[in-house]
DNA sequence: CTGAAAGCGCTTACAG
DNA sequence: CTGAAAGCGCTTACAG
């Protein structure tokens, strides 16, 4: 059904060589027979055989994405700015999500990728040291978004530094009993590394230079959601000490949080300040205020790396830095004066 | 670096075809035989080169996915539920999303998708006449999800009936006037083609058979998303004439309705009852009422269409519905008695 | 600037 | 059950 170069070489009078040099655009044919070949392609609709063209180049013209799975908000955006980058280069993407561990372990030790793309691109996941050598033993170039090891390029955000930002917001407002919703991965494979770590490390040391003492009860680690957003907050408010701002290590979370003090009756942020990292696209519809980690950016940069490791294969491997910035929403105010915080909480109890 | 058939085929002391088919199970090869090719691919960490043999067999091994973008809700669930089935199947994923208009008319018109993939899936995309032409011509098993072209295979929802089911459970509740927040696509290609029109005629529908008369100034269409949603909402609350209850065309517009209403000082459900439609991760976190469209479950549906089709070429194309269900949670009850409801209203002028 | 030929790494009738 | 040979549809030195 598809037309073959001989067909078009026959139609343009010329060999098969010349018609592959000219609809390729390589130089070094006449001017008149490109256009007369690009005519002939045109008139018989010849569309280039892509397998045929990748056996004789040894170029897939594709890019893989691995990601834990895509029907999460952060790997929607990663792979969708990833993705505009790549195609806008010309390039397809093959997408892998891993799925659970089991998917995890058949992509990497089945060598589900060799000899299918020219690169790849991990996003957010915590490469174990066998799946960094399987990744190296491709040959290919491989980035990976968020922190990677050091043979592979990266993109980064500083989520420490993000999150003492945020906490030093709420420090300045005068809030001095601070609780921390953070992420607790567990063993689930789609959390990916969202990196909780470094988030609650920038808690700590924002709290504890500002002359405050760190407290277990004000840490609540959960899962990534807004349910366990919700459960962290139900402890928290319901622990040993109160607190007049909580920061949450996700939107997610937050969002969570947020419903449960509004059951609880607790107004934000009257009674508690509270925020979020990430500026998810719910944030603005809930007045959160957030740390702003552009992930739509972060999964270009990631892309742009990949492409420039494919351009330039002999080239170190670099780290791309994304910054983040603080966005104040209407969630977060100075902390009440004593008196009314417990008239208000009455109020509640009725 | 990579170990070719023919450096496995020395070891192992056979030809290479038999190492061809030893290595791909195929019938006609003496048990021990492929037992020793198998060993002797293992030593030499033999991986077979996918360009090869797509050219051989005139395979890719490869299912489209034709997607509007991957960052938005819906169409991630889509996406992993599909995805799940392919590459259960042992095929992989090509992404392509569509981005705005200029990409979709980049990747229909220019034969981006001919000979890189065995059969498409295309979610949610309103296919015109000359797109569905252009996919016919690829020669290759189409599946859609939502409504499509009868030449393709289909995974839909009954959108209409959903929709009444949500409305007759305001009616019963007692509600006399209903709003309703529909979804207007515009011309963006990302917003793909949830089929507002069936929703709204379900709406239509169930409150003309209740006997209630249909207002224009109670239906409200907006974009789909939280500001949308926010913007008809805050559209019936300052109309000529105020809904005791609202039907919500997607989960998102119900979030920002939902903000909206809070920042008024309208309960709900006391003041105020709200369905949504899609069971969005985040409406069992703000107790949304809502009509459950299991995503993951229709793109598994797709996928399987298109599997069944690329295993039975000849077959005639098939339609499968893949059933919603109302989740009733705490966004709607009964309707106040009026004086309540003035009451209400007046507290919230303080 | 152009063409004939070899080759990319498989698979598959065909023959034995 | 196994092997030699042709072929899938391109690209690319090489020669002219």
């Amino acid at each position: 059904m598809a037309a073959s170069l001989d067909e078009v070489a026959a139609r343009a009078g010329v060999s098969a060589s010349t018609v592959s040099r000219a609809l390729r655009d390589v130089p070094g044919v006449a001017l008149r027979t490109r256009e007369r070949v690009k005519a002939a392609a045109a008139e018989v609709g010849y569309v280039s055989n892509v397998s045929g063209s990748r056996l004789a180049t040894g170029k897939t013209g594709t890019i893989a994405i691995v990601v834990p799975t895509a029907a999460r908000w952060f790997f929607g955006q990663a792979i969708a700015g990833a993705g505009a980058v790549i195609r806008g280069a010309g390039l397809d993407v093959l997408l892998y999500e891993l799925g659970d561990a089991a998917g995890r372990q058949r992509l990497f030790a089945e060598h589900g990728l060799r000899g299918r793309a020219d690169a790849v691109l991990v996003l957010s996941l915590n490469l174990s040291g066998s799946e960094t050598r399987l990744l190296q033993q491709l040959g290919v170039p491989v980035a990976v978004l968020g922190v990677g090891p050091a043979s592979f390029s990266s993109v980064v955000v500083n989520d420490q530094l993000a999150a003492e930002s945020a906490l030093r917001h709420l420090i300045n407002l005068g809030h001095e009993v601070i609780g921390l919703i953070g992420i607790d991965n567990g063993s689930d494979v789609t959390s990916g590394s969202v990196p909780p770590i470094a988030r609650v490390a920038g808690y700590r040391a924002a709290v504890s230079s500002a002359g405050m003492s760190l407290d277990p009860d004000l840490e609540q680690l959960d899962e990534n959601s807004a349910a366990g957003g919700a459960a962290a907050m139900t402890r928290l408010i319901s622990g040993p000490v109160m607190p007049t701002a909580v920061f949450a290590s996700s939107d997610e979370m937050a969002f969570g949080a947020l419903h449960v003090l509004r059951s609880a009756g607790i107004r934000v942020p009257a009674d508690m300040s509270i925020v979020g990292f990430d500026n998810h696209d719910f944030a603005a519809v809930v007045d959160l205020t957030t740390v702003d980690q552009n992930v739509l950016a972060q999964g270009q940069a990631a892309a742009r790396l990949v492409l420039a490791a494919l351009a330039n294969p002999g080239a170190a491997p670099t780290t791309a830095s994304v910054p983040t910035r603080l966005v104040i929403r209407r969630s977060t105010a100075p902390p009440q004066p004593l008196r009314r915080r417990l008239e208000a909480t009455d109020t509640t109890q009725n």
